[in-house]
DNA sequence: TTGAAAGCGCTACCAA
DNA sequence: TTGGTAGCGCTTTCAA
């Protein structure tokens, strides 16, 4: 490891060791309490401004950047709001929610950090998640029970925060019910007098948390009906969304809830490719109100899905560490609305 | 803030203190030194293994979990690898490959993390990374000036790589040439017989680091020519599309780059419902390569695009922390190629 | 107005 | 085989 110089050959672009705050002392000529002072522009203490000027002055030419580990490991908190990082590619909604979410944290002088825990599983990424101390984690998804909850409390974190399809014991929850979206598809087919409903279940793995409620929740809609259900697995690809096509009469389904909008365009390009006449023969119905629904013939009708807004869930983690003792929220965030078009 | 009680109230779910090493050490009967030995494997020492055991056990017991601010402190430095998140939800490509340059930076041992900037600009953001102490830092997009480098380096960075249009004196780059794709575009569409060539341009703020280059690209690719260039700003939304569509007739163009396949698809779509044959009348490609492309009628022409490996960049990365004095690497890795189908 | 020093949690050196 | 302890960089109390 490299020694510290005490003096750095000037000029040089040596690999110099990293400037602390001690060095700044050394160079502005006091204390690292001043240094601080300074720096932090504590205002219980009254500097001179000759010795400001200075102490910034050496702090500018030294390259000076505090240390965050360091400053947190003696404040005894920070204020790192944890997330892990979706390891599946997610939709341009969550994106925008992420940013949104990201932008009120900061608002609210939080630091966002997604953390990339693809490799590791279950236990092992919430000790990952645990060792960074973070003062709140906000987890998407399931696969977080109530222990992985009690380890990342007893690590500090003053807020959990589960985003997914249920509840955890000790955890505040933004349910993300993805039967209502289901649901809503479901129950927007049978009005429309469709009786034998297909319902798209992507393979692609990952998207399980989403598809399985969404499936559940048109069979919930369908059951004290008339009309079944079938679940329909399709990869995201255009060979097998023409196999599916291919065997669709057989199926004599006459309507489909496609998961969502993407899946909805693989299929219906397919199923119009075989002759199958939308809305006529077939209905088609996805979902996420993503714009190219707008832009296919016909034009798709989708379940709009509203999720939180980033604010309110930026309050709800403030609300949370300020007072880590008060029951956990729920709250239900996911709104499901039918927007007809021409595919159903 | 809460003191720390020595004995813990056992049962009650108070908010005890996060328990340290100390209290490992405590519990088991031994040093806290012992405690780092047995928990981290140091292999220089012996442990006996009822001790082993006991600590382990006390560990478990507590919920123990290291502080990962403290030990990186301790040792002097920390394999996080920072990158910026992007502010401007990016498409699937992008999601897919820092999908997998996760895993692969994991399998070397390395943690990734995204850090949230969004409201942060230029300076405040770089030094906001570089009190993180990241190990490495990789930028994407423009943005990131010699100074900002400068800056992460004297902070202990030992690899900054830029994932951008150009190089920045100092870092490796990973030259991203968007001017590359329109290129592609520019000589495909002159080839075909094109003479006027539209270029759309995104009016979404935060795209103008890919779309200012592809115009760009097209403009250098038809310069010795006697094809014109048309920049065409255009929000991505169904009105402004329509707009365009309207005049389209009087722009006189028999040609368009639609900057990406979604704006192909939603510049397509308003041609099509305004009579304009494709690609008789106008021959239209976009570029991605997204599976939408395929999907419409006419099937559009894109330009491929090919992001590097994330194992590649993992591995540029792991070479670099290792070797912070060797010279910086550029790679230029954007592949483009031109993926015809039916509507140019 | 400024400085000396303690201590956050951890690891690694040296002594026992 | 185990323990004592210094010290990473920082903030903050207490004293001067």
């Amino acid at each position: 490891m490299v020694q510290k110089p005490n003096s750095p050959s000037p000029g040089s672009p040596a690999p110099r060791s990293v400037p602390t705050s001690a060095d700044v002392a050394r160079l502005a000529g006091v204390s690292r309490a001043t240094v601080s002072y300074v720096l932090n522009n504590t205002s219980a203490v009254r500097i001179s401004e000759p010795t400001r000027r200075r102490v910034r002055q050496a702090a500018k030419e030294l390259g000076y950047v505090p240390h965050a580990a360091a400053r947190s490991l003696r404040a005894g908190h920070s204020r790192m709001v944890l997330m892990p990082a979706p390891a599946v590619p997610v939709g341009p909604l969550y994106s925008q929610f992420i940013s949104e979410l990201q932008w009120a944290l900061g608002r609210l002088d939080y630091t966002v950090v997604q953390y990339g825990s693809v490799g590791l599983h279950g236990d092992e990424a919430v000790r990952a998640w645990a060792e960074l101390r973070p003062v709140a984690v906000l987890v998407p998804g399931a696969g977080l029970g109530p222990e992985g909850v009690a380890v990342l409390k007893r690590a500090g974190a003053r807020a959990v925060v589960t985003l997914g399809p249920e509840r955890v014991e000790g955890a505040h929850a933004l349910l993300m019910d993805h039967t209502g979206v289901g649901h809503c598809a479901g129950r927007h087919l049978h009005a429309r007098g469709r009786r034998r409903v297909g319902v798209v279940v992507p393979e692609e793995p990952g998207l399980e948390v989403f598809s399985r409620p969404r499936l559940e929740g048109v069979r919930r809609a369908l059951s004290d009906t008339d009309a079944t259900v079938t679940g329909l697995p399709l990869a995201h690809d255009e060979q097998a969304a023409a196999q599916l096509a291919k065997k669709w009469r057989e199926l004599g389904l006459d309507a489909v809830f496609a998961y969502n909008d993407e899946y909805a365009m693989l299929l219906m390009r397919a199923l119009q490719d075989e002759g199958v006449r939308i809305p006529e023969d077939t209905a088609v119905i996805g979902a996420d109100d993503l714009m190219l629904g707008r832009l296919l013939r016909p034009r798709l009708s989708t379940v709009h899905v509203e999720l939180p807004s980033g604010r309110d869930l930026a309050e709800l983690v403030d609300r949370a560490v300020r007072d880590p003792s008060a029951a956990p929220e729920t709250h239900k965030v996911l709104g499901a609305s039918v927007v007809q078009r021409d595919s159903s």
